[in-house]
DNA sequence: AAAACTATGTATAACAG
DNA sequence: TCTGTTATACATAGTTT
């Protein structure tokens, strides 16, 4: 090639390196496309300079990702499987945690018995009094709380209205309680009502949506090597 | 090149498109090894025939994986970042629903009620007393069920053993029941015990591991295009 | 089908502006 | 540092073995 036979060896002088590089890239960047053009075939060719310059040629029939994958399937390695191996095993154990969550809510509301011995039976239902019994405790707790409080806020009114009274003492023939309307309120914080709440318990009703992946994407078969 | 200027464009004859394919093959290996070496370079050359053979050249300084790896950083495209994204949020996804999961477990079990209104404490409690009873039904019925078992089977023995008394009449002067020894397992089924079963409710107390993913692996930056 | 040959066009090293 | 020129080694299409 040129004048004089050359040595194939690193050439030592940086600058003629760099000119070497940009003219023989050019050369064979000519002939990635040439076989590509000729021979049909599909040619990724990919150039770091040794100064980190970036070239590449890719083939127009396809992308640099298909050749990827396509060498990925050809060479056995799967380069990403380790990651995407790792992920999708993180979320089967999520699935299969969530699973046996959903089971044990779905016992806790007295679905899906029929796989239990009477010894879990008797367990669930020794739970669930206590889980109850506490529940209910919390709701006397909270509910005694409040009604101390409306005490209190009662007799604090009860206490300014008589102080009103006094002081308009003479002006108005009959004194009358202004306190009608606080009853209503009263009844529904003592849990007298019965128009169920039904935050609870369907939650889970939310559909699972189909998180399974693989296979739609190019990731290929992702067998091992 | 050869005899007679070639034209570049598709070579119609297979035969012949494969072996120009060959040499030329050949040929562009020899470029990529001569770049390399004389420049320093880290190149990546990867050909499909048009018949599938798969064919590379790497820089023996690294390897193909690193090339991805650098393409993609460089080129800014990171051909996998849709699926691990996806992947990602999948994960994701399926934490929240299993955290949502434990908090309804906790607070059917009684705990974490501090964020409940009285209203959810009510429903709560509400849900709890139904789904208990469903739960006692099912525990009676299970054991109406196995009671009747064994009562059949009790009156079952009863027979074949006075049928056997009756064969050997004459010869024992003192018939004795082969009874003892059912009565133990007969209490057990009638729930009579009480060494309370503890399969339910700590099934979530299995450690939740850390599952995030991402950063060690050299998936680079994942950053969006 | 594969290897060898060879005539000829190409790529490019060295050089010049 | 780029662009152009040129001599020459190289690659290779077509052919033969």
């Amino acid at each position: 090639m040129g004048r004089g036979k050359i040595e194939i060896k690193r050439i030592e002088n940086s600058t003629s390196r760099q000119v070497t590089y940009s003219k023989r890239r050019a050369g064979i960047m000519k002939k990635a496309q040439e076989l590509t053009v000729l021979c049909d075939a599909e040619v990724s060719l990919i150039m770091f300079s040794s100064t980190g310059k970036f070239t590449e040629y890719i083939s127009p029939s396809v992308t640099t990702k298909q050749i990827f994958d396509q060498y990925q399937k050809v060479s056995g390695i799967n380069i990403w499987q380790p990651h995407y191996e790792r992920m999708q095993d993180n979320l089967n154990k999520q699935k299969e945690i969530n699973n046996k969550l959903r089971r044990e809510i779905r016992q806790r509301i007295g679905e899906d018995l029929d796989d239990l011995t009477i010894h879990d039976l008797r367990g669930l239902e020794q739970n669930m009094e206590s889980s109850l019994k506490t529940v209910r405790d919390r709701k006397f707790q909270v509910i005694s709380t409040r009604t101390e409080t409306h005490k209190k806020k009662f007799k604090n009114m009860e206490e300014t209205h008589a102080k009103l009274l006094r002081e308009f003492e003479g002006r108005d023939d009959e004194p009358h309680f202004a306190m009608a309307g606080h009853e209503g309120e009263y009844e529904s914080v003592l849990g007298l009502g019965n128009g169920g709440s039904h935050v609870f318990a369907f939650r889970l009703q939310q559909s699972q949506p189909n998180l399974q992946s693989g296979g739609e994407f190019g990731m290929n078969d992702l067998r091992l090597a």
